[in-house]
DNA sequence: TCTGGGGTCCTAGGACCC
DNA sequence: TCTGGGGTCCTAGGACCC
């Protein structure tokens, strides 16, 4: 919105392009492109899940299995009861086979090698990317385009080209900001296109749903509920002041991405700040053993994890998830940064001795204040981080606390 | 609500320092 | 001693995102 004018000499820069690219149901379109006979049928990929067993979760559905009533996250035996299997609807004279589906179990390598495939193109297609998950990423490609250039037919190419040099399909959503494109790339899934006009901004968020706008969850927008928001308009429109006192800085936060203001920037996506390992049991138990040895095969995974990244860690915690739901973190520091599986096993179970009587229905172990040595670790998470930061030359490094220090002493 | 796993950021209180 | 102000780090919990 031009018009109130900025400080005098600072130009407000023209404003941005970012885009933001969202693959549709991107696990069951990867299942597709290697099991086209999957292409037009209900699917559902379950995390957690085998062939022919119920436990699991759904990781996602195909729009053709949630038709049928069969939701993001809910538990597998809940699918199965809306959506019998195929091979079991052929058995069962009872059940009627077009009213079945199929259901498979996450693959994330190969996800995420088709992921690979599609980042290549995003990259290609712009020089800013922030790859937020497996299948979404946001582009900035101001220094390319601008709001006066045919924004659709760059978004119509990226969607095209991903589609037949990929095999899958994603939804475009193109505007000023980070948070208005995630909105506009959903406005019109699946395979959408969606450009919002920075004088657009504003009006297109105000008819949607509160819970909509980035940085809004469950809890907050029950809140808004009961003060009378309802809406991204109502949430815009809102008393700044109360939202801060009663939210604090994301109620300011939100209140921004309501109004169309936000100023991010997009930048790629540096290196983790802790690494996690968690898994649930099938049944909550208060076993002793049970617990340990979950532990035990948590932190070797997680160390195995850190070192093969080439990161080293300060504090070591886990988390005891306890019924209904209650989650519990412990966590201890170390006098210095470390690599040593051992330590962390043997802290982890330390840590864990408090809650050696309860019954437990997950287990966590996770490292942080993480600090990675120089070493090309070629990555297997597909970020190349070509830039080692050891060139002592950025003396002021106003970026706010990411990754402050920049030598980590000589170890080793 | 009866659900998985991997993350980030914010807040609040306590310890400790000057 | 109560009066003041400022800051950092750590742990635990909460909310949110994908």
């Amino acid at each position: 919105m031009p018009r109130d004018g900025t400080l005098p000499g600072v130009s407000d820069d023209a404003e941005r392009v970012v885009c933001h690219v969202d693959m549709d149901c991107f696990y069951a379109a990867c299942e597709r492109l290697r099991e086209p006979a999957l292409r037009g049928e209900p699917l559902v990929v379950g995390m957690g899940y085998e062939p022919g067993e119920s436990h699991g979760a759904v990781a996602t559905a195909s729009y053709e299995a949630r038709e049928f009533g069969v939701e993001s996250a809910e538990a597998i035996s809940e699918a199965l009861k809306v959506l019998p299997r195929k091979v079991e609807a052929a058995k069962d004279p009872d059940l009627d086979v077009t009213e079945a589906g199929f259901y498979r179990p996450v693959d994330l390598d190969y996800y995420e090698s088709v992921a690979a495939e599609v980042k290549e193109i995003l990259h290609s297609e712009a020089d800013t990317v922030r790859e937020v998950s497996i299948d979404e990423a946001y582009l900035d490609v101001t220094d390319r385009l601008s709001w006066d250039s045919d924004l659709r037919t760059f978004g119509q190419r990226l969607r095209t080209r991903i589609d037949e040099e990929v095999g899958v399909t994603a939804s475009v959503g193109i505007a000023p900001s980070m948070s208005a494109a995630k909105i506009a790339s959903d406005h019109d899934k699946p395979d959408g296109l969606v450009v919002v006009e920075p004088d657009d901004v504003r009006e297109f968020m105000a008819p949607l749903a509160v819970e909509e706008v980035h940085g809004v969850g469950p809890v907050t927008a029950s809140e808004f509920r009961e003060m009378g928001i309802e809406t991204a308009g109502d949430l815009a429109g809102a008393d700044p002041t109360e939202l801060r006192e009663r939210f604090g800085e994301r109620g300011l936060e939100v209140h921004r991405y309501a109004r169309g203001e936000d100023d991010r920037p997009v930048e790629p996506k540096g290196k983790p700040k802790s690494l996690n390992r968690e898994s649930a049991f099938t049944e909550a138990t208060a076993d002793a053993e049970q617990k340990r040895e979950r532990v035990t095969a948590l932190a070797a995974d997680v160390a195995e994890r850190a070192s093969r990244e080439g990161a080293l860690y300060q504090t070591i915690g886990i988390k005891v998830v306890t019924p209904p739901f209650d989650v519990h973190t412990r966590a201890r520091s170390l006098p210095g940064p470390v690599e040593d599986a051992d330590l962390v096993e043997e802290v982890a179970l330390d840590l864990l001795k408090e809650f050696a009587d309860e019954r437990v229905r997950k287990l966590g172990v996770r490292v942080s204040k993480l600090q990675f040595t120089d070493g090309q670790q070629a990555s297997l998470d597909g970020f190349d981080e070509t830039a080692p930061t050891t060139t002592d030359e950025d003396s002021e490094s106003t970026r706010s606390d990411s990754d402050g220090q920049q030598s980590l002493g000589d170890f080793t």
